[in-house]
DNA sequence: GTCTATATTCAGATAGAC
DNA sequence: GTCTATCTGAATATAGAC
């Protein structure tokens, strides 16, 4: 379609966007029908056909509209330190705040659809469908490796593969942490949310820095055991 | 794949459970329908029906034959740590193994399907779904209380509401770690998958550990700002 | 308990008038 | 671009013979 002309065709487009974002944040992609979204958005159920081609080309683009966004912000965040650091290894919680820290942030948006949209990516980084799954893999191709070498320099007497590891549990941790609102009831037993919505930020950013710089040398995971537990 | 026609009326319901457990992991609760489940058990379609009541029943009892047994061996673990400590406070790394290294040996057990259900758990705390959500939530009523306590003995300088956060933030990171492995090869960008089942253990239980026990003091993330990014 | 056959509902997608 | 009406397939669930 050419954007010149798109006028009021932009509202039809975004409105079924957030509608769709927001269904499939609380019922999942399958579980949420077409009639769903249509019927949310107040438009035609024929429209979601004509403007995206099909469901699963209209996940795809709920994702890449902020995704696209998203990572903008993350390298930019990361060059930024990196101008002002002149060469110099950046400290691993600047390289964090660039990446999670702007993550953070955008889920601390409840105006514009940034948390609903967040809760929606943590999620997604389980997702069984492959389509998704590939999605998100070419998404992040060009933000991830930036980042990774900036931890490499970082951190220079961990080993890359446990920076690596680290990283994919920063960001479970993190993700989980968003996606998994209700489930921190589950722990606490009772209503723990904190109306400021940047207060997850401040009690996740430690959490990730002493995990991404904790001793290597924590082995405290015994070999299984068969049988009656360890009754010795 | 061997007994086809063997022992097909052994156990109906456990062959259900076994296939139901494995196309859960692989598709999704709601992408994975009766007819594929009958169809890998090698059982009639309307034995769900008979033996479950219905696919919803069916989904809670895949978690409940397993969650029984992984909670009653936590528990087990922490009450033989606490036995032995004769009443003096148990030490962090010791409580986060009861708990998750517990799950992380269960997730270890390629053999009896322990990794197959300890990924769809993982995953499944951040389903949308309300039925599972309470029935996840039911399970570990009894158990999370207690770990909680002998969190808040063992780190008596942390406040406690920390360290429900970050109880929250270690089953995030175990979850994703287990649920998404092929996630990391998302961050690693090639294969990664150390063929030792416990190596995901020694490199996440220090991270555990490291985050559960971080300096309170990180303050890392400014607040949010708009408009062009500060690189003018 | 197991099976076949079927009832019922609802999904995604499309044809064609406007 | 939007709408109504509809096609086609697949889902869960069940009735009833064996």
């Amino acid at each position: 379609m050419t954007q010149t002309e798109a006028k009021h065709h932009l509202d039809t487009r975004a409105r079924i966007l957030d509608a769709a974002e927001a269904l499939f944040v609380e019922h999942g992609f399958e579980a949420t029908s077409m009639r769903m979204i249509t019927g949310r958005a107040g438009v035609n159920l024929a429209s979601v056909n004509y403007h995206f081609g099909g469901k699963e080309a209209l996940i795809q683009e709920v994702f890449r509209r902020r995704l696209t966004w998203l990572n903008h912000e993350r390298l930019g965040a990361l060059e930024h330190l990196e101008q002002e650091a002149q060469g110099a290894p950046l400290k691993p919680h600047q390289i964090v705040d660039a990446f999670f820290g702007v993550s953070l942030r955008m889920a601390a948006d409840t105006e514009h659809g940034g948390h609903t949209f967040m809760r929606l990516l943590g999620r997604t980084y389980t997702e069984p469908a492959a389509f998704v799954r590939q999605f998100l893999a070419d998404e992040y191709a060009a933000v991830v490796p930036r980042f990774k070498q900036a931890l490499f320099r970082a951190l220079p007497d961990v080993p890359p593969e446990d920076i690596l590891w680290r990283f994919h549990f920063m960001l479970g941790a993190m993700s989980y942490a968003i996606a998994g609102t209700d489930a921190l009831q589950l722990v606490a037993g009772y209503e723990l949310d904190e109306k400021d919505p940047g207060a997850l930020a401040r009690r996740l950013m430690p959490f990730l820095l002493g995990g991404l710089r904790a001793p290597l040398t924590d082995q405290r995971v015994k070999p299984k055991e068969k049988g009656s537990r360890r009754a010795a």
